[in-house]
DNA sequence: CTGCGACTTGAAGTGCGATTCAAGTCAAGG
DNA sequence: CCTTGACTTGAATCGCACTTCAAGTCGCAG
């Protein structure tokens, strides 16, 4: 009856990871096993959303490391609310050139120049703001 | 008259990117100096639309050989194309997942839990399809 | 001609996010 | 008890995108 414990083979599959990649993200404060059988790590099944929101965030352009802030962050830490605010202004900003992006590609899947450099459709879409290209 | 040419200190200054960049670059086929003085690189000044074309699709994730290989397309390249319409769809759930994403962490930056992993709010956000994490 | 300083080169180094590897450990089955 | 096979570990390796470095080369001012 206490078999609410995963051990890591099934949190790998379960999450896509690797168990490589938790042993990775255990090392990095992301997650900690609920104990051992024997060597091995068990999980208990909620360790799978906090892989579903590290995964999400890795996606969206997150270091290892700021995920790990995130994740221990309390409501009386005003610092940390604040750098998610910039975060979610940067996600806006990338969100615009994806879109921008997306939309060049969709036109350049159809258009007709020689190559796309000379295209002025494709053109328009990249010759945005001066971006220092973060990431 | 002819000083139509920036040389490589000029350009990296108004590209924003390093001169060993954009050596980097070159190396990858992705720019080409339109000749020399003496040692030094000097471009035609649209290579800054074309550098302008590369940090954004850098930006919006693709690697330095898609880029490259974008960069030649023709119109005949069906294959390509292809490719870039991929890319597109691509672009689509990233922006989907970006905007998830902004909205969790907006939510997070006012509201009151104890930790993030414990506000159902902030995990609605993430708790999308499971994704494989790409990038 | 000489020396300066900004460039040139290829090779090595960096940081991140893992993955791969060799060697070791364990529980269970024969 | 001994094998099997899935796990464990730390260390090494990888791929990407650059950056840094040592050593060399150039144009030009003096």
């Amino acid at each position: 009856m206490s078999e609410a414990l995963l051990d890591i083979a099934e949190v790998a599959e379960r999450s896509g990871l690797a168990p490589s990649a938790l042993r990775f993200y255990e090392k990095k404060g992301l997650i900690a096993p609920a104990g051992r059988n024997g060597l091995r790590r068990t999980y208990r099944p909620d360790v799978l959303d906090r892989l579903a929101l590290v995964s999400c965030a890795r996606s969206a352009g997150f270091t290892v490391a700021e995920i790990g802030r995130f994740l221990v962050a309390t409501p009386g830490d005003t610092d940390l609310r604040a750098r998610m605010a910039v975060k979610a202004r940067e996600l806006e900003e990338d969100i615009a050139r994806l879109t921008r992006m997306r939309d060049g590609l969709r036109h350049a899947a159809t258009c007709a120049h020689e190559t796309l450099v000379e295209c002025p459709d494709f053109k328009r879409a990249f010759a945005g703001p001066p971006q220092p290209v973060p990431r």
